[in-house]
DNA sequence: TCTTGATTTGACCAATCGGTCAAAGAGACG
DNA sequence: CGTCTCTTTGACCGATTGGTCAAATCAAGA
């Protein structure tokens, strides 16, 4: 018949070099919309239009709106965790979380439409991203949880519940992408990352070190 | 002639005790809805549902999607910055912040929406914010960094940058409404807010402790 | 009771939504 | 040239969107 048969599937290799151009220029336009507007708000309409493509066009290469977001998610998690990852259970404890804030808010800063779709995922209850959130994330950070609790145990670093640090690195770095519409109407012409670079140095290095006046976690 | 003459107007006090109540309702409706989907993702046909009336009877009280959440983010700032304002600038330093931070918890605990919608327009870069960031957030956060600007001149607490730390502490208290579903997938049963308070305590204790080697801040 | 104004709703509208389809175009190879 | 596959598009579809409107209902006073 007059089957349509060479239709590109949901995920698989793109088999030629137009198609994964293509491809990669419609996940682009999905980045920069679904971060915006979330999944209901964004449209197939004007995510063509941000590829330069027609909408039947985009549908020849995503089999629908919800295919490419998850596509988006998909790499998403993946990408965002690989930072704490990197980090190294034989390093010194102190550099190694620093380096992790580092590169953390590099990561929010050259990539802020990705903070921005994963914000906006979380934000709505995370209806596409529970599972991993639960599963790998949760493991992960469990993980880590357990190499930060050795360092101060080790007496490396100062005692600190390591799940809420975990967060707190996510939410002070985070919050240059997530937020900066509020950061840069307040700071104004100024870059927030210069600023936020060393702030955060200073904090986590306070946070972290570890002497003085002994525990007072339990006070 | 048939003039539907008796339509209340967008703002200004409703005169019978069932406008009120019904016009409280839908902004409650609203709250929901806006604040999981955003703008562009919320129907009227789903608030009007969750306000328990018909979409006529819900634009008889409001006229149109734009007023409910114009209204919204109207009254949003203000108790969102109070907090702020309930700083004494002649109390004690320390005392103060710690207590700002806690309040600010709290009302993420309490105000989930409130802070997600909040989040919501501002991930959407703020298109109707925009102007209330610039003006009255701007001045507010200038004039209270002042103020903690003379705190550590003083020597009360450690050096470091007013305004970031201002945005530190919104980060670190807002993430637990805007991220909840992710920090209950990490903690799972257990509370996030009661480990968040102590963890928050401990943390800005350790940032604004002024002490020891002295100012390391332009190293 | 009747009247008057406030409230509620079913029916409807134009615009936009996600998605389909058949047909037209483009490129490669013989 | 013809042909085969890949790509692109205009026209279109049913569903949903924000919003309107005239008529119906309700509540309370005269």
């Amino acid at each position: 018949m007059t089957e349509t048969s060479a239709q590109p599937e949901g995920t698989p290799a793109p088999r030629t070099r137009i198609q994964r151009r293509k491809r990669e220029a419609i996940l682009e336009a999905g980045l920069t919309v679904f971060s915006q507007e979330g999944f209901r708000g964004a449209t197939l309409d004007r995510i063509a239009a941000e590829a330069g493509l027609s909408k039947p066009n985009l549908l020849y290469y995503f089999p629908s709106k919800e295919a490419i977001h998850t596509e988006l998610l998909t790499g998403l998690l993946h990408t965002w965790l690989d930072p704490l990852r990197a980090l190294d259970p034989a390093g010194d404890p102190l550099a190694e979380l620093l380096g992790y804030v580092r590169r953390k808010l590099l990561l929010a800063r050259d990539y802020p439409r990705e903070s921005r779709l994963f914000a906006n995922e979380i934000l709505q209850g995370a209806p596409r991203m529970r599972p991993a959130l639960e599963g790998e994330l949760r493991a992960l950070v469990e993980e880590y949880a357990t190499v930060i609790k050795g360092w101060i145990d080790a007496g490396h670093i100062a005692p600190i519940d390591p799940v809420h640090l975990i967060f707190s690195i996510w939410a002070l770095t985070q919050h240059f992408a997530d937020f900066e519409v509020q950061v840069r109407a307040v700071l104004g012409s100024e870059d927030p990352f210069e600023g936020a670079e060393a702030h955060l140095d200073t904090v986590f290095r306070r946070i972290l070190r570890p002497d003085a006046d002994g525990p007072r976690t339990s006070a």
